[in-house]
DNA sequence: TACCGTAGTGGAGAGCTCTCCACTTAGCAA
DNA sequence: TTGCTAAGTGGAGAGCTCTCCACTACGGTA
């Protein structure tokens, strides 16, 4: 059972995390909580870390991203669709806020688990494409991809974007059979 | 000129470091600072973030690591070089106290750039090794390899270690040829 | 030896993250 | 309607990172 006072605090923390990113993507945990009305345990009860409050705040957005997955499949080969869709991703992700430093931190597992479960399942879509098609290697582990993507969103965009590059390499990494 | 009790100082803090370090992994700038009989301004003066001060200390560990590049090349292929290479200091980087975050913050960057600078030139020798026989595609970039393997040193060890198959990934990306 | 410019110091303090637990209250049962 | 009780709250507080700047003292110079 959740209570509905619960139900509205979770709320009232998502549009008061909106707003504070939209004017400041640096606004603390604190401020948030404070805006939203709520206590800081509350605030950390509903979202155990700021990845957690951030990625829920633009689930929207990655939603959006992840629905594009069928589409791309349609319109291009199962490599490129992948390199799009990881492309998109990434900038969406680097707009936003201290995102990607929770890939892979071993603590909030589970929440990782419950949080990153609809990135990891359009990875696993676009994989699998691969897979069917021989395209990508049969081993590839959506997981695995993830967490080599994280180290995209945290390289630094700037004049010099090290990411495509690197996700060249993933990619034809993906597309190689493993070694004997 | 650096004057002689900055220069002890900074020995004080290494050492302090490095005893804290050894009982607890987690020890805070502050306890360092203050078992170093120093104030948190010139710790962090010497040291600008957890990580430089984190790889200062374990200098003579990543450069050993270091020196071994020549044997590793004179027993085996570049690219198996390589993995071995990158393994080890993973594993070593793993012991180790909050380090990788670092790779990529695009502050201080100065520095990180003079810290990890003997780290780029080891990686750049082992892939010009792979460039010299063909074993690796002329376009590899030491940075990237870098960033890319910081997410091998935080991805979680634990019983399912993703780590030495995404390193697999990536040296296969590495070997492929580039696509047209 | 006495002086002085400046490199270097250190710690108070702002502001943060996250925890803990005494308290409040929604919603069920009678 | 009136308890009752566990789900939920919130904010004080511990402890952290990092900055700032008034002060200290090293070491070159005359």
């Amino acid at each position: 059972m959740v209570r509905s006072d619960a139900r509205e605090n979770r709320v009232r923390i998502l549009a008061a995390a909106r707003e504070s990113f939209a004017e400041d993507g640096d606004t603390s945990m604190n401020q948030i909580a404070q805006r939203a009305g709520v206590g800081a345990g509350t605030l950390y009860r509903n979202f155990p870390t700021r990845e957690a409050l951030v990625l829920a705040v633009y689930k929207e957005e990655v939603e959006r991203i992840i629905d594009t997955v069928p589409a791309l499949l349609a319109q291009m080969p199962p490599i490129e669709a992948l390199r799009h869709w990881t492309m998109d991703l990434v900038e969406a992700m680097r707009r936003k806020h201290g995102l990607g430093d929770a890939l892979g931190a071993g603590a909030h597992q589970a929440i990782a688990q419950q949080t990153y479960g609809p990135v990891i399942a359009a990875i696993t879509e676009l994989l699998d494409a691969g897979k069917q098609d021989g395209s990508i290697r049969a081993d590839a582990d959506p997981g695995d991809f993830l967490q080599l993507t994280g180290a995209l969103w945290r390289a630094a965009s700037g004049p010099d974007d090290r990411s495509p590059r690197m996700l060249a390499l993933v990619l034809d990494g993906l597309r190689a059979k493993p070694r004997a």
